[in-house]
DNA sequence: ACGTATCACTTATACGTATAAACTTTGTAT
DNA sequence: ATACAAAGTTTATACGTATAAGTGATACGT
């Protein structure tokens, strides 16, 4: 009644049927393989021959419709910089939820939260929702699940309390890397926090963790505000007292410790001689400094694989507890020569 | 008759009807701005406020399969990894889709091309696909626009004879480099290619470039296979004979670049003086090095407004014309110290 | 011979939306 | 007064699927 007719329209199932010579239902239990549904062998073959001939492929939105949700995996990101870890880790877990038969979605949104990103998020009907930690609030959460998404899961540096958390242990990431300029006989720290401000989600509590694991041992921190430029880091450095100079540095990541050695090494600082310099990511390229870079490893790779598999019992069982800990990076220091 | 009771449901547009006391079809009319569909500004205050109390929002797969398609762009990536460049060219137009409208969906999908990949890519009814040139086939295209697809995007290093392209021109960055190497008196050149297998789609088009615009000059290009880590480059650069060693290299990218000039330096050779260097992507960690690293920039930032406009149209238009540039990155050398 | 299982299907329906078509008022020209 | 248009709304329907419920067969035990 509505619509123009536009050509060859994709094969549904209603035309499988027809050329199978079956109803459409046979043909939905056909492609489901149905439990609990007994066709015999002679019609489930004449069924997919005939799905093939056409190149049937089911509509994904009436299936959506029909069952009330739909299999994806839905991940909002807004503009926030994808490090060289969590790309690995993302891309390893779309592909081990493909597996499982879910879809993991991308989706480029604006930065809001609450409840008014959460119903745009509905919309799609997801089997689950993957989302910053920050950016749920208890209202936002409850409106996913009245849409039926089976589980919504956090990311943050600590277990939310509204949902289960990937924890990206951030905090642990500057603890460690003060515990190893301590051990190393260091006492006049300095934690790097990047001067730019969408990095601040991450600097927050890199700084944080630093500061606690140095007041733990009595030995206080000072906080640098780095560009990430060449001259501008040049300014920050060239404006140290050289007796207020700190001896031991903890530069955010990798990306600032380069371009901190860099500047303290032009204005004639010995790296580790006067001060010691610590990153975090364990870039390929801060081994081929002079001296190579000490960095703080991140280890998760290997967990993707647990994180599919428990994220999939959640979407089956529909669990949402909240508080409890899904995965958990660890942090551990590689001793270079800049510490 | 189907589903079990789940407590409280999703608000649907019949609700936010009952609640405002009209039809559905008012709700949608309302909804959606009609065009063409007289309704009184107080019916349309009294449904836009219940839909803002009931926290409405519109089953987006029901949508779909009414209207046929949705406002779907879909991304289909499989493992490539994203680079510094296209990262943010597509953060961009994702963002600039979104006001027109459409939404940018990163579709984590296996590595199949053709009509069997195109098959699972109809089930989404998209607006638009945007995927690797080397992926579609004149099948698998028919299958998209008989799915209702307004407009397929091809991306790759040439104009696409099945589709309009998103050229990023990886022939004209190993041009670049080359002729710069060649106008700084070079003429034993040699080009990396990667001998990670994963990055052949970008390293093939890079060697060619370089290999004709050499040959335009009578030069003769080396090819030289580099693995990223230390130790294997080290063992390349160990191999060469000093006759028989360039005295320029084009190295693929930043990252490969700064490996190599790392092992030649610790091997003894001189940057430039023995051998130039000139890197791609322009990273900023390239300007830390001494030498500072000479690379091929290349340029897109602004252009993603263009091509985010031109899509909307052709999505609109349901234009199809093959062999057209939609979008031409263009690749220019940044000189500094190792060239 | 008759009821009853089991098998192998088919029929009918609902999911939530968009939109053509029908319908009721109200205003206006003849 | 009557026709007729315009405004404002409702009714009815289709999109493609999954699945509960129904329908004929055929087999089997007594």
């Amino acid at each position: 009644m509505t619509d123009p007719p536009s050509g060859p329209r994709p094969a549904t199932s209603t035309d499988v049927a027809r050329l199978a010579g079956v109803s459409q239902a046979t043909v939905s239990y056909v492609m489901n393989d149905a439990p609990g549904v007994k066709i015999s062998d002679s019609t489930r073959e004449r069924v997919r021959q005939a799905a093939e001939q056409l190149g049937y492929s089911p509509h994904a939105s009436a299936r959506t419709l029909r069952k009330g949700r739909s299999d994806v995996v839905l991940m909002p990101v807004p503009d926030i910089p994808v490090g060289h870890l969590a790309g690995r880790f993302f891309r390893e877990l779309g592909r081990l939820l493909r597996g499982h038969g879910h879809t993991l979605v991308m989706y480029g949104d604006t930065d809001g939260r609450g409840a008014t990103a959460a119903r745009e998020w509905a919309q799609w009907r997801p089997a689950a929702v993957l989302v910053a930690a920050d950016r749920l609030t208890r209202a936002g959460v409850r409106q996913l699940h009245a849409a039926g998404v089976a589980t919504v899961v956090a990311m943050g540096p600590r277990p939310s309390l509204l949902a289960p958390t990937l924890v990206f242990d951030d905090y642990a990431i500057g603890g460690c890397a003060v515990e190893h300029l301590i051990a190393r006989g260091r006492r006049r720290l300095g934690v790097v926090v990047p001067a730019e401000p969408e990095l601040a989600v991450f600097a927050g509590p890199r700084f944080e963790g630093a500061e606690r694991a140095a007041a733990a041992r009595g030995v206080a921190v000072r906080r640098i505000v780095l560009p990430s430029d060449e001259a501008g880091a040049a300014e920050v450095v060239a404006g140290w007292d050289a007796g207020e100079r700190p001896d031991g540095i903890f530069a955010y990541n990798d990306d600032y410790a380069m371009v901190l050695m860099r500047v303290m090494q032009d204005a004639g600082l010995a790296v580790p001689g006067d001060v010691a310099v610590v990153g975090a990511d364990d870039l390929p390229l801060g081994r081929l400094l002079r001296p190579r870079l000490t960095s703080v490893r991140v280890a998760g790779d290997r967990s993707a694989a647990q994180v599919a598999d428990r994220l999939h019992q959640m979407i089956v069982a529909a669990e949402r507890e909240a508080g409890v800990v899904l995965f958990e990076s660890s942090a551990e220091i590689v001793h270079r020569e800049s510490s």
